[in-house]
This record gives structure tokens, sequence and C-alpha cells, in this order.
DNA sequence: TAGATTGTTAATCGATTAACAATC
DNA sequence: TAGATTGTTAATCGATTAACAATC
């Protein structure tokens, strides 16, 4: 009935949750209640054995014969996603990228609250984005201790962006949330996950390109 | 020597590949003529004998006892990926995150031409962003056509995702590159490369809880 | 030629799927 | 209780790493 002991979890196993966190979203939204892995699988195109083996990972969810609660399900990944945690964030670039990303996060995402960007244009400087203002790179120690951010949104041109992610890891930043087109090297307890628009855009193109190879 | 035959290239090399131009793009503006695979293995955190059995998926690119030409396999990764043919672009939705991806894609990807932005919204309509104008969704199929439209970029909220989507795929669309926080469901024949941020973000969250978790 | 390093086969490791006993 | 479906172990499949012969 329970697993939950020190094993690490794998990577592809992580990868999935938040797609299953998504999907049980709509179904509570539907209001369906419960619902089996057999059910849940076709709709998300897995098989319900990896269903089964990737909530075991971290308990046991479900009831034999009925199968799983959907609100309860939804609430339990939310949390081993940490989403009962509050976190806070601030946006280093403001630039166009930094922009979109404030106003097409800040509302969507409970409990990822965004405080404030940094830009090095003075000409941004106590401006405002959304609801959130820009401040000068000097004031970015300061302002990480005094609010207690935890993550940092780094939409930087990659020349600046090793430099600034350094920076951030000294100032006790914990994770960052990479756009710059770089892979970037910060001390083993500062997380980095990465959305490199380029390589995903490339990774289609190949697609593209494949595709046509075969047909 | 060589390898090529119809052999299925396997998803997980398919992700490294934007990476290796990535890093062999750097190197060749840094004016380095030669890698071996052990010493580009140090620079990318993989092991050599990866990069060797990842390469040899597509042929043979380097020379015994000398190791590969940088130049050479920039080039022939980016053929690979597409990036020798040109591709047009519209993007589907011209709010914050469509604007900021015309801007923040449009100078930096060579091969990939931006074409025109639709939305819904009739305030946009001939307005431009960068130097592409919006239009009106009724254009959308001429557009297509005259155009030689092969990627739509897809910026749109949830609820209109899908239904656009297949009037993409109607209208003749190769490939949609799906910001949307759904998965698509489309023939066979029109790819989707998804940018699900909020599975990113959520993603990063597990890893700060669950790096706590453990230290 | 000798040294270096690829291309490729074989061995290992990890992740996915299948099967089924446990149990609601 | 009988039926359904989980939790979990075992079997399979695929991807990564190691090893080495080929060869520049």
């Amino acid at each position: 009935m329970r697993a939950m002991d020190e094993r690490e979890i794998s990577p592809a196993v992580i990868d999935r949750l938040p797609r299953y966190f998504r999907y049980l979203g709509v179904l509570k939204e539907d209001g369906v209640e419960k619902i089996s892995s057999q059910e849940l699988s076709s709709l998300m195109n897995v098989t319900a054995s990896q269903i089964r083996q990737d909530l075991n990972n971290f308990g046991g969810f479900g009831q034999q014969g009925y199968g799983y609660n959907v609100e309860y399900l939804h609430e339990e990944i939310g949390k081993i996603l940490g989403l009962d945690k509050q976190h806070n964030l601030i946006v280093m670039g403001a630039g166009k990228l930094g922009q979109a990303l404030i106003n097409y996060m800040m509302y969507r995402n409970r409990g990822f609250l965004f405080k404030g960007a940094f830009d090095t244009d003075a000409s941004l400087w106590g401006r405002t984005v959304g609801d959130i203002r820009v401040f000068p790179p000097e004031k970015l120690e300061e302002f990480i201790r005094d609010n207690h951010i935890d993550i940092a949104v780094l939409t930087l041109p990659k020349t600046e962006a090793q430099a600034t992610a350094e920076r951030l890891a000294a100032a006790g930043i914990r994770a960052i949330w990479n756009f710059a087109h770089v892979d970037l090297k910060v001390p083993g307890n500062v997380l980095v996950e990465n959305v490199h628009l380029q390589d995903s855009l490339l990774k289609l193109s190949y697609k593209i390109h494949s595709y046509e190879r075969d047909n």
C-alpha cells in the first residue's frame, strides 16, 4: 500500500508528473470523481501499467477494485510538485520575453509570485510590467534577501547569463528557470530548469524533414 | 564508415541533436578547428561513447586518429536538423506571448521566417509586431496557401487551441509549435512540438522540494 | 610506422510493459 | 461474496556505456 522510501525518482517519472497533474485538474473541473489507471491511460496515451508504476513511486493513492479518487490524487500530486508552498520569483532581464513571461505566467499559477524584475537598461527602472516593478541590478542581493526570493527567471542574452547565474547563486537563490541559450554552470545546490526555445524549434524542424524523408 | 539506412532514430537522440549543434556553433565561433569525442564529452557532460553512437546514427562524420572537424560537423548536423531549408511561420494569437516570441525568435534564427500573426481581437488587425502584420482569422487559409506557411506557432488560450489546431491541419500546415496548455489531437501528418511552460515550472518546483526533503 | 581516435559490436544498466497476487 | 482494479514483482525492451578492432 505504501512505498515511499528513499529511492531515487527517475527523471522520466518527474517529467510525467506535471502532465498527470494537468489531466487530473481537467477531470476535476469536469466533475469526474474517480478514475481507473485504465481509463486515464486511454485518455493520456500511456500504458495503465506506467501510470500505476509512476504513482507508486510516491505512495499508494488508489484503492483496489475502485481506482483513484480524482480530487485526492490531484491534490497529492500537487503536494509532490511542491504546490502547497509559496514561491517568490524575480525576472532577470525585462526585455520582450521577460515581460511576456510575467504577463503570461503571473495570473495562471497561484503559488508562484512574481516580486520584481531586473534590467541593466536604466530607462526601464521604476517602470512596471503587469504590476511588477523593474529595478537596477545593484539592488539584486538586497531584494532577494528582503523578499525571500527562491526562483529567478533568466531571460538574458547568453553573453550575460552565466555571470548573472553565478551572482544569483551567491545571493542565495534556490533555483533558476533558464531561458538563455546556454547551459549554466552553477553550484549543485542551485537547481536549473532549462527552456531552450531554439532547441525546441530545431527539434520541430528535424521532425518535419525526417517525416518528409520517410514519406 | 557509413551507417545511414532506414533505422528509426530514437527520441533521446533527437533531443540531443540541437544541443550538439549549439556547442559546435560556439566552438566554431571560437575558431576551434577539430574536436575529439573525448574533448566534446567533457565540455558537454555526456560520455564520449554516447556522442559517437549518436552521430553514427546519421553517418560517419569523423576520422580515426583525428577526431571531428568542427565546421563540417556543425554544417552536417545543421542539415540533419533541416536548417538548410527555409521555413515560413505564422503565429496564432498575437497576445503578449505571441508578440514576445516574434521579437525573440525573429532575428536569432535564420531559416525561420515569421510571415504573419492572427488574432480574434479586431483592435490588433493591421497593426504590426516587429515588422509582422496581424490579420483576422478569416484570412488564415488563404494566407497559408499564398505564403507557403509550414509551421504555426500556437500561443492561444487552451480553450481555443484544439479547434485552431484542427483548422490549421485542414489548411495544410505541416507542423505546430504548441505553447498552449493542452495536448493537441491532430492528424498523424501534422507534427507537434510542445513547449509547456507551466509543466516546466512545476518540474522546477518539484526539484526544489525534492532537494529540500533529501538535504 | 606508431599513436590516436573513430565506428561498431557486446555488455550493462534502466525504464517500460506484462502478469498476477493482494485486497477493496 | 464476486468483480474490479490496485500495488508490486518479473519479463521485456530500449538506451547507455564499455570495449576493441578498424583505420587514418
